[in-house]
DNA sequence: AATTGTTGCAACCGCTGTCAT
DNA sequence: GATGACAGCGGTTGCAACAAT
């Protein structure tokens, strides 16, 4: 074990931090992270270097909302791939996989929610009665389906373990788990497969800013366009990449 | 205008996989 | 082949900003 030099820094970075680490990527890269984080002589640890820099100092990162069509994209992949997010962030140039986690969490929760809503307001099976019922007594956790599923992403579970509320509050305030809401959003996938032309393809190939550096080559989405082709290809024939 | 609830996002933690020794 | 160090990933948490009442 390393003796701790100082403090190891935790919290929100400063304008400098971030000043410092972008210096010292751009002098070595980004991949010696714990490397990074001596010799610059920021008391963080490397792993933190490291998620500052993907997640928000990177220079190819589009910011600000999800358009519709990496909305569509995300719930295609996620889909295919469940919560690997970092594979599905490949996808998507310019967006992190905490940023699509996020937005995962968020909105598709909102929106499973909406739906479920809408569709049916004394809709018994999987609704209510898994819903409200896992997310307030752990003993009903997993009856309905009988196993744990990898989309729930700190469902109700982790919440009963550690006797936290933030889920309820968050979106399971209903008890909604991610279980569920997945079964909702897979069942509207196809009618969102319909839409997804041509506008997919122009999102595929973003206008992902040109970085300062050329980080092209050997960063986030470095096989984003290989991928995406494949992806692409095997998803939905070449029609998107024609256009 | 003040209070309360909700949302969005940045960051941390723990685990796993990979690579070098 | 075993071990240790590091990088990366997914899950979770905390907090600020915003909206609703």
């Amino acid at each position: 074990m390393k003796m701790m030099q100082d403090e190891i820094r935790k919290g929100p970075w400063t304008e400098q931090e971030d000043n410092f680490l972008i210096n010292f990527v751009h002098l070595f890269g980004d991949r010696r992270w714990d490397f990074i984080a001596k010799v610059s002589g920021l008391n963080r640890t490397g792993k933190s270097c490291r998620l500052r820099w993907v997640n928000y100092l990177h220079p190819g990162l589009k910011r600000g909302k999800m358009t519709p069509q990496e909305e569509k994209l995300v719930l295609e992949l996620h889909a295919k791939w469940g919560n690997r997010w970092s594979r599905i962030a490949r996808k998507l140039p310019g967006r992190t996989d905490n940023e699509i986690k996020n937005y995962w969490r968020t909105h598709m929760r909102k929106k499973a929610q909406e739906r479920k809503r809408t569709m049916s307001p004394a809709s018994p099976s999987s609704n209510s009665s898994s819903a409200s019922n896992i997310s307030t007594v752990n003993s009903s956790l997993s009856v309905e389906t009988g196993e744990a599923s990898f989309y729930d992403t700190g469902g109700p579970e982790a919440s009963v373990l550690q006797g936290k509320s933030s889920q309820e509050v968050h979106g399971g305030e209903t008890g909604y788990s991610m279980d569920d809401i997945w079964k909702d959003i897979e069942n509207s996938i196809e009618p969102v497969c319909d839409g997804f032309s041509e506008e997919g393809c122009n999102f595929s190939c973003p206008s992902v800013v040109s970085p300062p550096w050329d980080y092209s080559a050997d960063t986030l989405w470095k096989i984003d366009e290989e991928e995406s082709k494949m992806l692409f290809t095997y998803e939905y024939g070449t029609m998107f990449l024609t256009g």
